[in-house]
DNA sequence: GTCGAAGTACACCGATCAGTGTACTTCTGA
DNA sequence: TCAGAAGTACACTGATCGGTGTACTTCGAC
């Protein structure tokens, strides 16, 4: 029960998993090396190799961790089916917004990662198809026409939108525009 | 005129900048080291260094070759304005059946750099602005409804389904739905 | 009070990183 | 033919890479 009881301090594990989520989103995973993340963690280096099989098994967790938070996120709760959909855009801009925004940090991971069987690559991609099934059971409560196709089509804005904040500095009018017609088109 | 003059072989810049071009989009950036680089290119390492200022350089070389493909494929030649929006697409889609489809290269490249101001990541920036002026002058010619809000609509398409053929090993009938969707929308 | 788990400090490993210095060869154009 | 440009070979730098070995400390539970 060590690892589910609350402790006072967060452990070495919490602090080097926070440390990697900032670290290799803001200067990217290769370029953060295991010493400069613990330095950044305030954790020995020793201490990671205790709780983690190597650096790519930190990105997993990393990448496991985001997902965490992603998914806790992804409620929408208290609105409308359209207001569901909604939401999901509104918080990317607001995200898009921040100096250090640099996409999609799921899409990023695989990016950088290049090797699609890598455990991260796999939650992250598995991240993608949970928005998907989010958007397609908003779109169903809404009763749209045919959400399996409007579905995936939404995932496909978002990340558009998402690569283009991180190229452009921010956010597009045109994002919630193409939500819109492509929604209306749907009869929603 | 030693530039410009056809040459037997290919001399060291070039043949380091096809390298580049592949190494960097298959392994990525910081993956791949200029030894490495040099030994897959033929190129002795001091060639390196007497054609190019460094690492950085070489990446923004790659960028600009890949930037002078991109432009020679942008012509759309003898299509209709509504065919020359949607070649881009159907070379998207033939592009993401290849086992070694990384997404796209511009992306890719801001992606593991981070660094907004580096020059190949803007030359990157360029091309995307490139690719919604195309866009721009296929819906005006093509008589669409406002061509300024729905070109960077499709490029937002454009990237999200580069992004998605990147996670999930190919394309998705979704992202030509979409195109339609939002041509027929506009009028076209 | 003591025992074990958790964590730290730090030196160390071979490999690789980007980049340089020096001396040699190979090709080409006048 | 011969000068100069283009390129190669290779040793070398200091820094950093991911990862390990060893000995020490800190702290909470019983």
């Amino acid at each position: 029960m060590t690892t589910t009881t609350q402790t006072r301090k967060p452990g070495a594990r919490a602090r080097l998993i926070a440390a990697a989520e900032r670290l290799f989103y803001a200067e990217g995973i290769h370029a953060v090396g295991v010493d400069r993340l613990c330095a950044e963690a305030g954790v020995s280096k020793r201490s990671l190799y205790q709780h983690f099989g190597g650096k790519d098994d930190v990105v997993t967790a990393m990448v496991q961790a985001r997902a965490d938070e992603f998914g806790r996120q992804l409620t929408g709760e208290n609105r409308s089916p359209r207001g569901r959909v909604l939401v999901v855009f509104e918080a990317l801009d607001r995200g898009s917004e921040a100096p250090d925004f640099h996409g999609c940090p799921f899409v990023g991971a695989v990016t950088e990662l290049k090797d699609r069987d890598h455990p991260a690559a796999r939650l992250a991609r598995e991240q993608k198809n949970r928005l998907t099934e989010y958007f397609q059971a908003a779109l169903i409560d809404g009763g749209a026409r045919d959400p399996g196709l409007l579905a995936p089509q939404l995932t496909l804005i978002f990340d558009g939108a998402s690569a283009h904040a991180m190229m452009h500095f921010g956010s597009t009018p045109a994002t919630r525009q193409a939500v819109e017609t492509l929604l209306s088109a749907h009869g929603m």
